[in-house]
DNA sequence: TGTAAGAACTAAATCGGTTTAGTAAATCGA
DNA sequence: TCGATTTACTAAACCGATTTAGTTCTTACA
């Protein structure tokens, strides 16, 4: 059996009240002598606390749900946990892991079956970048929204990458380049990353004075032969791009296979930039794809730091755009004379 | 507050203990107008138990943890976690997560925190195929090894990818595509999943005649630029190959890259088939790359069942090899004639 | 008619801690 | 020197369930 508090005490010779004192520095009125005991028959029996037990009485559990609608099987989604988990780590507490996949009523499911183990606070991540509306019975605890924003700002407190600043170093890196045709290929769906990087490709195009008539805009769903089809048909028109920004890298995969297949070489006629930066995606093809990165580790740290301060200093909501900085590779080059 | 047990019991006028035993189905002596009515008390007032008294009492919590290296962070991890999660949550259990990342001590301290939770079994994943020895508090409770095998086979029940059957079915593959000379790209570290593929495609090649002496081994670290110098090494010998097997899907990814430079096209001059079949890798190249794959989520799902089974059959360790079924895409065909 | 057996419940112990309300002895101030 | 604090500790309540050992009240049988 597992040695417990009570083994302690009675080897000590104390009482479990003060055996409980000690080993929770709750020891202000116990005599140095006896503090000492007690800690040094507990480390030599290996004590460790019940933490049911524990939860039970004093009502804190020391653990957090980690509530994802798909996130744990993305690619991109491990470094959010990861990020999460090392932050809670640090600080004593452990992660509860809930998968919803989507579905309401499983998520309600989920969402209880956390509570019912008396969850301390909650992380509610999403696999991509959009407004979400958590479920109501995580209003009760400490709840921080990673990768999305909540409906009610107010109720929530969030992460989001910086869509619009990662967007605008990318199609700025392009136009510093030289580019002045830079098109986009954005998703086709609107969410709240695809509106957002258009706006700033947009504010770019702008701001530089490039001719929007012939930086065209583009759609694709998320896959690289849809991009593939969108870039031929860039490609294929009156006055190509001579650089296109991407939604993100699986687009920008189906650019380089419409490219090659075109006999239009990256970066010497066509530069690229992409979005996530999947590793495995930038890597895979040749020239390495230059990309900006979703701070997915970064934003799991925030959120849990968050949920932990949320949990003792109580402050308010707050939200928070994490930055997306640029990974340069090999897919931007001067456009060539055309 | 949360409804108590003792809330339903007062308002449907029974004691506790009857209200306990009704809600958990043990009513054999409970009169079938209680038994209703405390059910629909319960349901009325939105019962839910305290799952950490209940453990403290019982002393089975339904949580299973999960303790993974970096399990989360690698990109075809979360299908084991999905795995797992599904069919825990399919019986009531529910995930409590555990990162070690590789460090022996925060390994042991994460065990430690699993089990002062009071898990009731344990999955112990991997990030890639290897022989484990998973620490010895785990063998206190089930356990069972995902993506690896134990030191001690008779200690635990594990399950690993048949990586035989994986990599006999892919170089048979290219056997009965006509090639004769197909050269594999291993993983330089000797991996049992490196050591394991390569015994299949040796014995392939015997069992079908073909002569080692063409047929060449490369080696890599498990990335596309490293596999991009092995396949260059490869097809500038005098006697290329013309197909090649590789360790996994970003060496592939390496093989095309050399193979476009040095003018090689796929599939007409160069078969390739890779291992994992990320799909991100394999759909971001042209033509898509054949590519067997790991059954993470099938592996996540038997680990599950299993570490359940044992919980309440007891019955002794098993090991499974799951099947690794090949993935057809674009870059299989006939070797030219040369 | 008396009693053993069964049916339908309930009181109380228990799980392993935390926390509150006390208590006995030592110290202090007047 | 005596009541008031302070110091150092402990008994017991409590968290919210499960579970064991009874306790009534019927019913059945001899």
């Amino acid at each position: 059996m597992r040695v417990r508090l009570r083994d302690v005490a009675e080897r000590a010779g104390v009482s479990i009240a003060t055996a409980s004192m000690v080993l929770n520095g709750k020891d202000d009125s116990i005599s140095g002598e006896t503090r000492a005991r007690v800690r040094a028959v507990a480390r030599e029996m290996r004590y460790r606390p019940n933490v049911l037990a524990r939860g039970l009485r004093s009502q804190r559990t020391r653990a957090i749900g980690f509530i994802s609608d798909e996130v744990v099987t993305t690619p991109y989604a491990g470094a959010m946990i990861q990020g999460a988990q090392r932050v809670a780590d640090d600080h004593g507490y452990v992660l509860l892991l809930a998968n919803t996949g989507y579905h309401p009523d499983v998520e309600e499911r989920a969402v209880e079956a956390l509570l019912d183990r008396q969850i301390d606070a909650a992380v509610y991540a999403t696999m991509y970048h959009r407004i979400v509306e958590p479920p109501a019975s995580l209003a009760d605890i400490p709840t921080v929204i990673l990768d999305s924003r909540p409906k009610d700002e107010a109720a929530f407190s969030w992460v989001a990458p910086d869509e619009v600043g990662g967007a605008t170093a990318a199609v700025e890196h392009l136009a510093d380049a030289g580019h002045r045709r830079i098109a986009m290929i954005n998703d086709r769906e609107g969410t709240p990353a695809a509106v957002e990087r258009e706006e700033a490709w947009r504010t770019v195009l702008d701001a530089r004075g490039l001719d929007r008539g012939l930086s065209q805009l583009a759609h694709a769903s998320s896959d690289a032969s849809s991009g593939a089809l969108a870039a031929a048909q860039l490609l294929g028109g009156a006055h190509p791009p001579t650089a296109i920004f991407c939604y993100n890298d699986r687009i920008a995969a189906g650019v380089y296979i419409a490219a090659s297949r075109l006999g239009v070489s990256i970066p010497q006629d066509l530069s690229v930039v992409g979005f996530d930066n999947q590793v495995l995606v930038a890597e895979a093809v040749d020239p390495g794809l230059t990309s900006v990165q979703l701070p997915h580790d970064e934003m799991g740290r925030w959120a849990m730091e968050q949920v932990l301060g949320l949990l003792d200093k109580g402050a308010g909501p707050r939200g928070k755009r994490m930055p997306c900085p640029l990974v340069e590779r090999g897919s931007v080059a001067p456009p060539g004379q055309l």
